[in-house]
DNA sequence: ACGATATTGACACTCAGTGCCGTTTGTCAA
DNA sequence: TTGACAAACGGCACTGAGTGTCAATATCGT
């Protein structure tokens, strides 16, 4: 008990992600990229449920113990720098200019965020696809989308001049959200499609406030 | 691996939950609703994370294998008989008249959805409690979630005449989902709100297209 | 009373996660 | 070079969720 809803950013943050601040101690035998990059091997290639953390702890040359040293549970193997790419996500809107409505700010903030190169899409898809596929992960997700909502509406709370606890900027958290989920699970379900074009129309039914044309 | 998504309708419609078809065989000792009941007295009382399956069997006078019996995880024994309020929610979007608007159709469904005589909402506001104050059941009712978003989708992929899988009608399941979520949070943020007025004012946002008036 | 039937609960097992603690491996200062 | 120090490592033991198996038990129908 006694555990907060959204604060979580902790459990990434810490540990060894590289190495202790001093170059003093033992020196860590692995680091979490490369703990990150076994693990979704493994879980690409197997299955989530079926790889234990026993066996990715084997495959690393390290103990099972150490893996929880580096991730605080099997599910966080797989959201490699999120809470750098949330960082990321906060000083856009930090940046966002302030004569842009506050729908199209989070539109455009949203598309940003999701705005790789060809080979960190490639990356992200893969570990969506994981994500998607086991629903000990899904239920996973919603902690860790906790964080990307807050990121929203502490912009817009801001923008309205209202508590972050109010219910509009709350709302507006979870619609967006909602929207880029539908818009990932679009993109998995089908081959050669940009997340891009699908989450400008997902987060439009929410910007535009209209549905598109039928069939 | 192999396991569907959205496919969990089962989880809860299996297992004992009053007794065999037939009076045949040996009876149960006990039933779904009095293990839950069980389950959320504890669950308010201690905590969730804290109460162990083990000690909600002695509580209940059973076995720790029993439990599984009538319960897929411990998680499940907060959610009561979900699936009974979904094939409600179904039917409100089927016999919802054509004319109506989708959008609010939605509405309109989201919010009979979530009525409750006084007993009833007090019942819901002591489990969604439970369930926000414990990460692994807010984790956990993404999945549940996934089956109310199903409902929607197939009414607005039945009234958009597209097939489920489509954008528009999987985004609106999240919409409306972030929506509903959104006033839960607040709804029990604070004392003596009502959920319903709550309800339609985020779900406004998504309707209305627009943001209220601010402070 | 007997057989068919369904629930029960005990046992054993796997796996995630955690606390504890001695060991290893490096850096820095004397 | 040596010794103190600091940090990571890994083994061990433990809790708790969830599952397979199987004998015991309780009820109904004949």
């Amino acid at each position: 008990m006694n555990r907060a809803i959204a604060t979580d950013s902790e459990s990434t943050a810490l540990g060894p992600a590289g190495l202790g601040p001093t170059g003093i101690g033992r020196p860590p035998v692995t680091s979490r990229a490369e703990l990150e990059q076994i693990s979704l091997t493994m879980f690409s290639a197997q299955g989530f449920e079926v790889t234990s953390v026993e066996e990715i702890a084997a495959a690393a040359g390290i103990g099972r113990r150490t893996f929880f040293r580096y991730f605080k549970s099997k599910n966080d193997a797989i959201w490699g720098d999120f809470d750098t790419q949330l960082d990321r996500f906060t000083q856009w809107f930090d940046q966002c200019p302030p004569e842009m409505p506050i729908l199209a700010a989070i539109q455009a903030g949203v598309v940003e965020f999701n705005s790789f190169d060809a080979s960190a899409t490639r990356l992200l898809k893969d570990r969506m696809r994981i994500i998607l596929s086991s629903p000990a992960l899904q239920a996973y997700s919603t902690l860790r989308y906790g964080a990307w909502r807050a990121v929203i509406v502490a912009f817009a709370a801001a923008r309205l001049g209202v508590p972050k606890t109010a219910l509009v900027p709350r709302t507006l958290g979870h619609l967006a959200l909602g929207a880029a989920l539908a818009a990932y699970e679009q993109w998995l379900a089908t081959d050669d499609t940009d997340l891009i074009p699908l989450l400008q129309q997902s987060l439009s039914i929410l910007t535009a406030g209209s549905i598109p044309a039928g069939p």
